[in-house]
Formats: structure tokens, C-alpha cells, sequence
DNA sequence: CGCGGCTTTGATGTTCATCAAGTAAAGTGG
DNA sequence: CCACTTTACTTGATGAACATCAAAGCCGCG
């Protein structure tokens, strides 16, 4: 194998690449390319043409997509270890979504010729980016069917929940989307969103400081992103 | 290869099968079962074991779940020759989704096990479901942004365009789904729904004779789907 | 310093869910 | 087959949830 290669460290390889080894590997390792992108920057364009496979090694993203009338809808923001080269890149050739950087943020990137050829040799591979693929599909439309029935203020106390709880592991954080952002993942007008975490810190539930936010009261924020 | 096998003839064969042959063939068609559902008829409960792969031969099926209130949501609907084993069954060991039969289906069901074994073994066959399930899974959140974006008259605009131009080609359909069923399907109420229906009748758009429906003006049908 | 973008709050009107009540259709048991 | 019950469908009236509009403060940046 060929000793510069550092892909055998990387902390990531055993996402998709466990069962990798030899060739197989040497091929993605000396044909990947890491790239970094400073917050606010634009790491995939929709209706750009897919030529690699691309995941995050670290940092935060958003995946969205531009609406009939121009404006944006945020599908999903993804965080190290979730799948981000997008669930068409083995169906389309172009993007259906655009991603860009919520954080400094570092990605892999493979050539799909490359991974195509490594799947269509190694099933278990195949498969594992086939269950990789399923849980973001999953999460993505499972999530978009709870923020459905819940009201703006379940939909708020949902986001702050997934920040506090998934992301950055503390009560205390902050918030990595603008007020508009908050309001085109979650479907409602920005005022309403600056309205329902005016309510939060009313009611004593929050502490906000700009964009940082600090939950004071977890529990009855949780019981309204269930039952709100 | 087994004479007796039907599968070679199978019109679906293309759709996830067509680079398998000789002994791996033989065993999908040896173990697999076909089994009929009429109208009604439940073919998968959320929150049972994944045992088989489960695809329609014939037939229209509606996917759904229910929400924490107990109510109904339909994810999607799906004709054959769309992918029906859903998304989960290679990341999770139970079903998130129910599924039951639109109209008289058929289905055709494999072990999961064996679909795993061979998948391993080929991995044109893995590389060929990955490219079906995104598809699926694109439609599917596609679909269900585009239906966030829209007010109600709009979302019933586009489920009736649906079933006319992809399901059944035809201005004149019955429709498979209850007044309430299209309201889970599009996120309102079942007066809503009726609301708008009535609405499109009044305006000359639509006639009604209770399920069927005959659309007469199918432009500004459309128009209504894409700005309303 | 001034401009544009982000944030915040209030006032207003529209869209939509809920409630209520009635009709039609479809299954159920005697 | 008919009374009975249940389920689906329909319409109207009301109020709540929410978007839109308007205005002002704030902050970073050229």
C-alpha cells in the first residue's frame, strides 16, 4: 500500500470504507481531494453537474433548494458523519439541491467514477453506502413530516432542541442560521420565529444574547416542540 | 437454470435484476413470493420486522404513518415499476412506514437475506438499488416541499394533476383516495379538501360525480398547481 | 458617515382549522 | 330485504394561527 497515504488514519474511513483495502484503497486515496470552505461559502451549486462524491469531515452544512418563486427551503443541515454527498449523486447527474458552509468546514471529495467502479467490484461497499443512504433519507423525511404537524412554536423549540441536543451538546450555543434561515427550514416568515423566541425568553424558557442562545427551562422546551 | 422459473420473463426484471443470471437468478426466483392484496388491504404495519423486499407488480399502493397524535400522514403514493421496499430496510430492522393497497396489487417479495447475499456478490446489483432508492427518496422530499410551498387550492391542484397525468393518463379518473386520505396526503383538513374541490367545480374547472373526476380545464388546473 | 442587511415589535387582514349540523352512501345484523 | 349504525361527504359560521405590511433600532462595512 502506499505508505503517504493517510486515508488509513482518517477517522472517517470506517463510514463507507471499512471493508476497503489494497487497491481499492490506494485508488481512493491518492484520487481524493480535501477541500475547506469558510463560513458562508458555497460548497455545492444546484443544477451543477455531480462529478464527485463529497462528504464532511468536519465542520456544519445546509442543504437547500430554491423554491418556484426563488425563495430558499433548507432541507437539512448536516454535521460530520452524516452522509452529505447528496441522495442523487447515483441518479442524476445534476444536483437537485445546493449545499453550503454554516461553519469553517472541511469535505472529502472522490471522483463518482472512482466509487462507481469500487462498488460495482465490492458489494459491501455497495451496500454500505446503500444504508448510509437510507437513514439521511429517512431522518431528512421523517423530520419534514414532524415539523408538518406541529405549530411555529413546536417548530422553533424542534430547532433548538436539534442544536442543543445533536450539535453542539451543551444548553448553551450558538445558533448557526440567521432568523430568516431558521424560518426556511422550518416553513414560517422570519418574524414569526424572532416572535416565537421573543415568547421563550417572555415566558423565561431562554436566555438570548444575539445568536447565542442559552435553554434555561429543557423540559418545557421539549414538551412544546412534542405537543406545540 | 431452473426451467420452471418465471422470472426471466418477469417485466419488472430490468428494474433491479438485470445483471444477475445463472445461480443467483435461480435464487431470487426460487425463493421468491408473490402475493395478491385487494383494495383496503394492509401489506406492511410500521413497526414490524423487515423480513422481505417487497416490490408492486401490479396495483397502486399508498405509504404512510402516523403522526404523535395518532393521526394519519401519507408520505407518498406509488404505482409499479416505483421502488415500494422502503427506504429503511437496508439501515433498520422495523418498518417506520405502513403500507396498504389503493387498488387490487400484487407484490412480489424476496428474503432480504438473499437480496443482501447476492448484493454482496454483485455489486452492479447494489450500485442499481442505490440508484433506485434515491429516486424514490428524491421524489419524495422533492414532492413534499413543493406541497409546503403551496395554499390549499394549490396542493389539491397538484395531487389531482398527479393522478391524472401519472397514474391513470387521463382527464377522467376515479380517484383511489378518500376525501380524508388526500387531506393526510397534503397536509390539511378533510373540509379543506372538499372546500377546494367544490370551489373548482363552481369555477368550471373540475366535474365531480362523487370519486371520479373529469377535468375540464386542465390549464388553469395546472396554473392553479404551480402559483396557488 | 451612510447604506444595506439583519433583527425586532406592532397592527392588520387572510388563510385555514375547528365546530356544528345535515345529507348521502355503505356496511351490519335481524 | 329492511331498519339500523356507522362512515364518508358537504356546507356554513366562527375564531385562531399565521402572513403581510409598516416602522424603527441595530450592526457591520465600505
Amino acid at each position: 500500500m502506499d505508505p503517504s497515504c493517510t486515508c488509513e488514519l482518517c477517522e472517517l474511513k470506517g463510514l463507507f470504507f471499512e471493508n476497503l483495502e489494497g487497491d481499492q484503497l490506494d485508488m481512493i486515496c491518492s484520487g481524493k481531494v480535501e477541500k475547506e470552505f469558510s463560513q458562508g461559502e458555497s460548497i455545492i451549486k444546484e443544477g451543477t453537474m455531480i462529478k464527485d462524491f463529497v462528504y464532511l469531515k468536519s465542520g456544519l452544512v445546509k442543504l437547500f433548494r430554491s423554491d418556484s418563486s426563488g425563495k430558499e427551503q433548507i432541507i437539512s443541515i448536516s454535521k460530520p458523519f452524516d452522509y452529505v454527498s447528496l441522495l442523487s449523486v447515483f441518479s442524476n447527474d445534476q444536483y437537485n439541491y445546493s449545499v453550503s458552509a454554516l461553519e469553517d468546514s472541511v469535505t472529502c471529495n472522490i471522483k463518482m467514477e472512482d466509487i462507481r467502479s469500487i462498488a460495482s467490484d465490492n458489494g459491501n461497499l455497495a451496500l454500505n453506502l446503500l444504508k448510509r443512504m437510507s437513514k439521511v433519507a429517512d431522518k431528512i423525511i421523517l423530520d419534514s413530516l414532524a415539523i408538518r404537524t406541529k405549530h411555529l412554536r413546536g417548530r422553533v423549540a424542534f430547532l433548538l432542541i436539534y442544536f442543543s441536543q445533536d450539535v453542539y451538546f451543551s444548553s448553551e450555543f450558538d445558533l448557526p442560521l440567521s432568523r430568516k434561515e431558521m424560518a426556511e427550514y422550518v416553513g414560517m416568515t422570519t418574524e414569526n420565529v424572532i416572535r416565537s423566541l421573543s415568547e421563550f425568553r417572555r415566558d423565561g424558557i431562554l436566555k438570548i444574547y444575539g445568536k447565542t442562545i442559552h435553554i434555561v427551562n429543557m423540559d418545557t422546551l421539549k414538551s412544546i416542540a412534542e405537543f406545540g
